[in-house]
DNA sequence: ACATCATTTGACAGCGCTGTCAAATTGTTG
DNA sequence: CAACAATTTGACAGCGCTGTCAAATGATGT
């Protein structure tokens, strides 16, 4: 063994492309394009370098690459929360789109605050990622003007609006909350409520589609509802539903802003006898998966979150790959129909 | 505006620490200090360079940081899954934990195989993460000793072992199946089953925790286990538990090796009318939000996931910080007992 | 006023890699 | 087999930042 003597203080001892290319018998330069462009170099050498490679462990450096080559194979992902089952899949479906085509995730969760997003954004920025996905399109003036200066491709994934950052995949959640009230009336009910939790502004735009429902109708479009901007779960979807109904008791049936606070309240239909969907109607968002398990299985919003978070990556790729240029992509909803309406 | 005619051909045109440099009237180095550490400057400089900051909308460029620094602030987290709820929540726990403290959450599922694992780690180790955390400890040997090498802090999350690679935070799976088992004896059950889905190396743990249970008390531990590699599903559950009464009409509990399964078992003996807990008793395992909100409430083992997540991420911190050293952290298990058991 | 010490700032080199372009090698053709 | 084109390889500089250490500045005491 050698002495180490000679080598610089600074040195983080790591092997590097020189100690590679010297095994090899090659200069760095043509490792480096061995390693990443194999097709450029005849094969003997190939194989000479990746022997060396094996041997001596060598683990390329990121961040050397990425400060020389301006590419960092990063994709920043920002999400207004994680526990909900909704970005799960999302991530999920950017994962798998992202991964085998050599990207990273980074991974963020804003919990639903334009403050923590505008930090968050800044210092995924200084990342250097070549692709944003961020949820909504609700970003503050700040964070939308530094995503725009940075030219980056950028999806707002989620819901759809008429002045995308750059791109933009989702459905929008005005007709879907519109769509899944109208059909409550086709169903025959007509004292339709809204229950809605957290109220973020996906949330808000959904409700709208509900009170636009009743004014079709000829509606109050205020009568029948509670919001809070508490989080959801499945007590609170029982506790208001209770509020709510000892207020109105003529209220039949009931659209709740997602399907955890719609559960909640069929668990308490069960306990408390209420014959769903017979005395009561009840229609959930998002179609997760225990909507169709439970009984009765839940009448909701049936949405493609995991073909979205696919196809978010995959607007970006085509876009990294100088391929094609989405602008906007509608990945629309569908009314799941369950036994929780009749 | 000045020609730019000079600039390398190489150049990114992203304003630098330089530019800043020069707009404040410091050198490079003073800007890096007024940045990183603050409290070693002078009041009027940090003033200076905040103030060029700003007006040139100066990001710092972290890749150049890091070869720099040889520290990326980045953490590795590799899941086995990512729209399990458990996981979810073990993730909330980590981010919240990591973010403020500065760090970044470099994010991948490796699908419960073990062979995506191994290039998961070695794409993750090319990014320089400052530590890592890895569910379970079940790693290939290649894996092992890629992560041994880099010397980096690692944290095997989820559940315990004799020899972790470095730090390990989690529970055990053997004793948690053990503990819901003798549960359910306790509450007079007799002929209680094992029914349990993608058998994944925690399952087994778990399943072998139900054995020995059994042979605690004399019985034959493997006549009343309906095992499968599928995924989990609520469906599964359903379809499992029929499968296993069709064959034992005798078994009058059963313990599946996760909440999914177990809800969608309660789910069907709403739908066929068999009595919980009375004819037969259903347990689970993690405690996930919907386990105290079915009805009849499900009885499972309620594991701390989001503080394990902080825990494990908060493992990290203190030994980047140099402040101790943990090895090893038993974050437990409770009984959650509830209506789905007598 | 000066010497002495502590604090703040700056010059310099280098972290490990890749883009550029020129040099060397190989293959092709009359 | 010379003459040329096509392919493969290597030298070099620089991506943007920070660690190191020396220089400048300010504070303190005599």
């Amino acid at each position: 063994m050698s002495k180490q003597n000679l080598i610089s203080s600074r040195s983080s001892g790591r092997v590097t492309i020189a100690d590679v290319a010297k095994k090899a018998g090659a200069s760095p330069s043509t490792v480096s394009r061995a390693l990443q462009k194999p097709q450029q170099v005849t094969e003997k050498l190939r194989i000479r370098v990746n022997q060396a490679v094996k041997e001596l462990g060598y683990i390329p450096n990121q961040a050397a690459r990425s400060l020389a080559s301006a590419e960092s194979k990063i994709i920043s992902v920002i999400f207004p929360s994680l526990s909900n089952a909704v970005f799960s899949s999302l991530l999920d479906g950017i994962h798998d789109t992202l991964i085998p085509a050599g990207y990273k995730i980074l991974l963020a969760n804003s919990h639903y605050s334009v403050t923590e997003e505008e930090a968050l954004v800044e210092t995924m920025l200084e990342q250097n990622p070549d692709g944003i996905i961020i949820t909504g399109v609700d970003q503050s003036d700040n964070t939308k003007q530094r995503l725009k200066n940075t030219k980056l491709p950028i999806v707002q994934v989620m819901e759809l609006c008429d002045d995308p950052l750059d791109m933009n995949v989702g459905f929008s959640h005005f007709d879907a909350g519109h769509a899944i009230t109208e059909h409550l009336f086709k169903r025959g009910y007509n004292k339709i409520g809204f229950i809605g939790a957290r109220m973020d502004k996906r949330s808000q735009r959904r409700f709208q589609g509900y009170r636009y429902a009743l004014l079709d109708q000829g509606k109050e479009p205020d009568k029948y509802v509670l919001t809070t901007l508490a989080n959801s779960s499945f007590q609170l979807g029982a506790d208001l539903m209770n509020q709510l109904i000892a207020q109105h008791s003529d209220i039949d049936a009931l659209f709740f802003s997602n399907d955890d606070l719609a559960a909640g309240a069929i668990f308490e239909c069960q306990r408390s006898g209420v014959q769903v969907p017979r005395q009561l109607g009840i229609a959930g968002f998002n179609d997760l998966d225990f909507a169709s398990a439970i009984t009765p299985s839940l009448t909701t919003v049936s949405i493609p979150r995991y073909e979205m978070g696919k196809q978010a990556a995959q607007c970006l790729l085509d876009r990294l790959q100088q391929r094609k240029h989405h602008q906007r992509i509608d990945v629309g909803f569908s009314i799941a129909a369950r036994e929780s309406t009749r």
